[in-house]
Formats: structure tokens, C-alpha cells, sequence
DNA sequence: TACATTTGCTTAACGGTGTTAAATTATTTA
DNA sequence: TAAATAATTTAACACCGTTAAGCAAATGTA
């Protein structure tokens, strides 16, 4: 009978609209107050059902994940497609993994595991700022030029705290991986932009 | 009356309590899993106290932030201390900088946003590496090495990784901050590592 | 057509969460 | 000793993820 057919594909359409109803609440709400219910809310069934779905909450997160990962991987694929040379297309490359980024914030969160929770508030807290203020300070006194522009120690600044900043990330979500090669691209990574802040 | 003292003495101590105890049952079970009973339980009294100390559970997490900050901060500090050239110091602070992340992970993790929901099983996802193998590929393409070491290729690449996903992270975190900046540093940073791939 | 069975979905419930208000106990003051 | 105040707990609310039981409609079978 076709109607086993329709069936399936009514059934596989609420699968979407599960995802889909997931990652609007999450744009609108952030993922902390992303719950079953809400989901059962928007798809207007109750919450039970969602588990005829999908295992669990994670299991929804992961589906999401999982997405993620390939509309990222295409997206890279086709900015790798728009040009000949290697040099052009890595750069291109990186580029469209930094616009899948801010396209898709609330996917690359969960992908790599970025999330703050109390945000805010940390804005207005001095304490945060004490060790930039050091940093920053050396970063001025290497400066060749006289009286360096307040912006250009500030990009020199931030090229140093994201490469850091993303090495720690990365191998605390990933677990440690490769102890020593971690300690080769930190100290790499420190040495080559020290020669690159007088460029 | 000096009672009044002792009493206020006492008063600081359980908050300090409800900091620690915070602390030691995230760094056994996470931060997911903190809850104020937890803590309560921990401490010897019932939930309802620790409200008499912060104003809720935010709160605790926004003073162990902040407690972090200046930790990190010290630890800067003295690194710069122990070095008198600006570049040694900059090397050392951004290594103290990464000792700190390890070293208490759990306040990194809190201070900048770095938290995995599902991490186990997204290790058995093979979608996460269809974005980096053609990456992977590609600087491969552009060394100019024959058959460059896997472990060289490797470091390439998470040199690269880290920059952008810091970037990426640190924006994501302080939403927005200056657009043009960020180009810049993105572009000046992906061209400098291609040139620097061939060291 | 009449009955039995399966399916789709909901209601109810369990143990957990953050948080607040009321009740209770202990301590200090008069 | 009695009254007032402080310290602490119990009870409750609304929410959470999740599971089991119940119900009602659709389906299969005689």
C-alpha cells in the first residue's frame, strides 16, 4: 500500500520539524533554555513523542551537531572550488570556515562547544581585564614605531590572544591530544608573531 | 562586643565554603551538573542559605570568575617579573597564560565560554573531519616538501585552526567588538601563516 | 458488520532543578 | 524569665528530562 510511503515521510517531516523547532527556540532563546517541552510546544504535539524520535535531548543536539558539520564541510568545499591556486583556495577556504561561524552562530557554538552563561554581567567586571592590561603593555613596549596607533597593538594583541586562546579551546573540549606537538605550535606560534609584530 | 567579629569572621568563611565546594563538585562532575542542593549538601546545610551569601546561583559562578581573573592575573604577572627583555617577558606571559588553562581548567572554562554539552559522542562522528580533511589537503598541497611529515602537515594545520577558531570563540563570546578589525586580523593572519608555512 | 489489535498520542507521574515564603528553632536582648 | 531577633529548615512553586500507563482512533481480521 502507498499509504505505508506517506506515513514514513509524515513521519520523517515531524523529524524535521523537530530539528527545525530545536534551532529556532535556540536562535531566539540561546541554548540554555532550549527544553522538550518547548519543542513539543512549537511542533504542536506533547513531549513524549519527541522521544519516538530521537533517543534523548542529546540525541537531538547531536543530529543538529552532525548537520552542522556538513553544511560546514560543503561551504569550505565550494569556496575551495572558486579558485586555482592552493594558496588562494586555503585562504578562501578559512575564510568561508569564518563566515559558517557568524552565519550559523548557534550551530558553531554547539559544534565546538562555545557557550557562556552568564554573559552579561561579565562585562562590567574590571577584574577581567588585569592581565590584558600587561599584555598589552609589553606588546607596546616591542613596538618599534614611536608611539604605536592605540589599534595597531590592539590587532597585535588579539592575532596573540585568539591563536592561545584557540589552542587551549581545542584541547579542552578535544582532551588532550598530542602533548608535545601542543607545546611546539604554542611556543611556534609566540616566537613567529614577536617577529611579525614589527612587519 | 567582639562576638560580632567572630560571627562576621564565621559569615566570610561559609562563603568561602560555598566558593570551594562550588569548585570541588565541578571539577569532579562538571559544570552541568552543579547544583545548589549539591552544594548545600556539601557544606552541611540546606539550599535555602546559600541565598543568604549570593543572589543565586549566577552569582556564585560570576565570583568564581572573577576569582579566576585575578588568579590569572598573578600568574602573569610574576612571569613577566622573572625576565627583563620585553620579549621574553611577552614569551613568558603568554606561556603562563596557557599554564593557567590547564591548571584550572574549570575557571577557563568559565571565564571564556569553552564547554561541550555532548563530547563523547561526537567523537564518533565522522561528518566533524569532512571540513578538515580538505583543508588538510590542501596545505599539504601548498608545502613545498615532498612528502611532508604527517605530524608537520598536522601542526600546519592546527596553527591555522587555533588562530581562527580563537578568533571566532573570542567574538562569539563579546559579540561583535569592531567588525574591520577582525578582517584584518583574520586576513593578515591566514596570509602570514601561508607564508609561514614554508619556513 | 463486529471484534481484536495495533498505532498515535496524551495524561500522569518520578526525581531532579533554581528559587521563594512560611514555619521552626536557636540565640540574644531586655 | 519573657520578648525579640537571628539562623536555619521545611514546604512549596514552576520548571526540567524522562518513563509508564491509559485512551482513542485507525487498522486488520472473522
Amino acid at each position: 500500500m502507498g499509504s505505508k510511503e506517506r506515513i514514513a515521510r509524515l513521519k520523517d517531516e515531524t523529524r524535521l520539524n523537530i530539528l527545525d523547532a530545536a534551532l529556532d527556540i535556540v536562535k531566539d532563546e540561546g541554548w540554555q533554555s532550549l527544553s522538550m517541552r518547548k519543542i513539543a510546544d512549537k511542533i504542536e504535539y506533547t513531549a513524549p513523542i519527541i522521544y519516538e524520535y530521537f533517543a534523548n535531548k542529546e540525541g537531538i543536539l547531536l543530529e543538529l551537531t552532525r548537520r552542522g558539520y556538513i553544511i560546514l564541510a560543503g561551504e569550505v568545499r565550494t569556496a575551495k572550488q572558486l579558485h586555482e591556486s592552493p594558496a588562494d583556495q586555503l585562504e578562501a577556504m578559512w575564510i568561508a570556515y569564518w563566515n559558517f561561524a557568524f552565519k550559523y552562530k548557534e550551530l558553531y557554538r554547539l559544534m565546538y562547544g562555545v557557550d557562556m552563561n552568564c554573559c552579561e554581567l561579565k562585562k562590567s567586571m574590571p577584574e577581567a581585564e588585569l592581565a590584558d592590561d600587561l599584555i598589552y603593555e609589553v606588546i607596546e613596549k616591542i613596538m618599534t614605531v614611536d608611539n604605536p596607533p592605540e589599534d595597531l597593538v590592539c590587532r597585535k594583541f588579539y592575532t596573540f590572544w585568539s591563536i592561545i586562546h584557540g589552542l587551549i579551546s581545542i584541547n579542552l573540549v578535544n582532551k588532550g591530544r598530542n602533548e608535545e606537538m601542543n607545546q611546539r605550535i604554542l611556543k611556534d606560534a609566540i616566537k613567529g608573531i614577536i617577529k611579525y609584530i614589527n612587519d
